[in-house]
DNA sequence: GTTAAAATGCAAGTGCTTATCATGAGCAAT
DNA sequence: ATTGCTCATGATAAGCACTTGCATTTTAAC
């Protein structure tokens, strides 16, 4: 199955692996946990591949790169959403918050380009609210 | 002057200067840049000191931390609201947005505790417009 | 001034990510 | 199916952005 139709990368074995991997979840992984899942399923990826596949296929607009706290994290829906951000284990969830149009036609200021928005916001998600004091880096 | 009242930090040569240079800026610099402003003054910090102030002013409510794309900035202005990075140069903007108390309210999800809430506007700055095509690291 | 606790500077260490480069695999034309 | 060009991968080194350990100051309280 040919997905990669619109651009110019190859579709290995390791990159229909990574996206797959990606794809199975919502949690938003990091790399170093898309390596482990795949590794965990006896498949044979380095890090240094899923890495480079995930920036490759975020520049091909098949997936979103997040940014914070941490380490870069990433995500299989494209589609315009919100994120909470757990600062206790780090996981990233969507937030069910429509998305504001508008707040892309924000000036602000002269000269300034505006090119998107995105709001996250911040606390304890409930897998870190049942954990003693919690203090994990489980996610 | 005691400005550190009410936290158990020493106000040292070095944290006097650390934090005049950041409130003297409104660019929300990283340590580094903070650090070489602070050399190019004559003034002699280390920049393990530069980070170990920063961070311990921010616990203390002193100054804010800002996470993203590319090395940590810092705001001197610990008030809500809104920032622009520009994707060109990672500067930091404050955005004329009324900061908006019912994002706080957000119900993400049962079990979730929302702290805080952040919106972020990405694009390109008035610096980066006029720099030919622009690919600068200036800020 | 003494003194105990905390801060600094230096250098080494860590975590995340990218670069290098020899080898292997995808893809299109034979 | 084979060839050949080009791009992708794996292994590992290097790079960047911090963080930490520790001996040596400094601070701030007596
Ligand atoms: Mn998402
Ligand atoms: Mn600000
Ligand atoms: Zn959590
Ligand atoms: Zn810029």
């Amino acid at each position: 199955m040919q997905v990669l139709i619109m651009s110019n990368l190859r579709w290995t074995r390791q990159r229909k692996l990574i996206l797959d991997a990606l794809k199975e979840r919502t949690d938003h992984p990091t790399a170093e946990q898309l390596y482990h899942e795949l590794r965990a399923r006896g498949q044979s990826v380095s890090l240094a591949t899923v890495y480079r596949t995930l920036r490759a296929l975020a520049r091909e607009g098949l997936l979103r790169e997040l940014h914070g706290h941490g380490p870069d994290r990433f995500d299989p829906d494209t589609s315009p959403h919100y994120h909470f951000r757990c600062r206790s284990c780090g996981r990233v969830y969507d937030v069910a918050v429509p998305y504001r149009t508008d707040l892309d036609q924000v000036q602000v200021g002269p000269g300034f380009v505006v090119t998107s928005h995105e709001i996250t916001w911040e606390g304890i998600c409930p897998a870190c609210r049942g954990e003693g004091s919690g203090h994990g880096k489980s996610g």
